[in-house]
DNA sequence: GTCTATAGGTAGATAGAC
DNA sequence: GTCTATCTACCTATAGAC
């Protein structure tokens, strides 16, 4: 708390007066987190049509949020959940909950298109295993850029799929 | 410190007879989780021939490591390394790299055969944080067993590759 | 090797002035 | 809304007896 209250300039007591324990900030640290991936998910939905666009501007989205320079929030949204009470984490899971179905449709949908495994639940979580752990190791890649790394992902998850023809997919093989 | 010496069985401050200082204890207990992880990968390997095998043995000894009920010390060894000081961190990432390059030998002679992608730097990097984020969903999911994930999760890192036939593969396609 | 006792420091949180 | 000042509790680590 009194490097927060450094950070933004006031005594560590003041912080008290806008959240009434270290926990409740944690908290809403998490939510605008989460809240704000999943206006990026939507947008990213929004503006496109195909399945596999559809997928890959998922995955563009996600990435952007998690390595986009907004450190300190996705070291907490990612690690901290142990940290919660109950009742905290119960009004965070519902909030990832809602990002994931977002995840859910748009692989259904996909997999309708043979794009992805049918089992887009447990391939739900493959991915953004994947995904998320690029947190860890990411920053030490000079190299690489993040939409690159999202088409390079994308190929390695539907890497069956995109080598058939698209006839092969009409005809649903 | 209070609830490691509870959970032995002795008073706080005798644990610093053993462990010059928290930060020596928690270092000694990440890498023991590492070097274990290593021996596993390493019997995975030699007790298997075909590309496939070692990649599926490798799967199978990742996450019986990760999710077989050594908890304590996998929170730790995957989410305390900000914790460490810079001499303990190289320690310890000398070992994980020992532990990666098994897996990234594993991966180069599966490309050669057209299992995986050949970037398989990058493609370790995705296979291993899909394995390691199941830490944090697996023990939700009363009905799975361990041995099922890593097959699973096997067919959907080789999707593109296992459906190509043998005589492909031979061809080098 | 473990104990008791405690030093020295920091944490989250509160009270009341302004 | 922020300040100063402080309370209570906790933490890592140490000293010296046994």
């Amino acid at each position: 708390m009194r490097d927060l209250a450094r950070a933004v300039g006031v005594q560590s007591g003041s912080l008290f007066y806008h959240f009434v324990s270290k926990e409740e900030l944690l908290r809403a640290v998490m939510e605008e987190g989460i809240k704000n991936a999943i206006q990026a998910a939507k947008h990213a939905l929004d503006t496109h049509d195909a399945p596999r666009d559809k997928l890959l501007s998922l995955f563009q989205a996600h990435l952007e949020a998690l390595l986009g320079g907004e450190y300190e929030i996705w070291v907490v949204v990612l690690y901290e959940w142990r940290s919660l009470s109950p009742e905290s984490r119960s009004r965070l899971v519902a909030l990832r909950d809602a990002y994931e179905a977002l995840w859910q449709e748009t692989l259904h949908e996909a997999a309708q298109y043979g794009l992805v495994p049918h089992d887009t639940h447990l391939f739900r979580r493959y991915i953004l295993g994947a995904l998320n752990w690029t947190f860890e190791w990411f920053h030490t890649e000079g190299e690489l850029d993040v939409h690159a790394l999202a088409e390079r992902f994308l190929d390695f998850a539907l890497a069956s799929h995109s080598r058939r023809t698209d006839q092969e997919v009409v005809d649903g093989l």
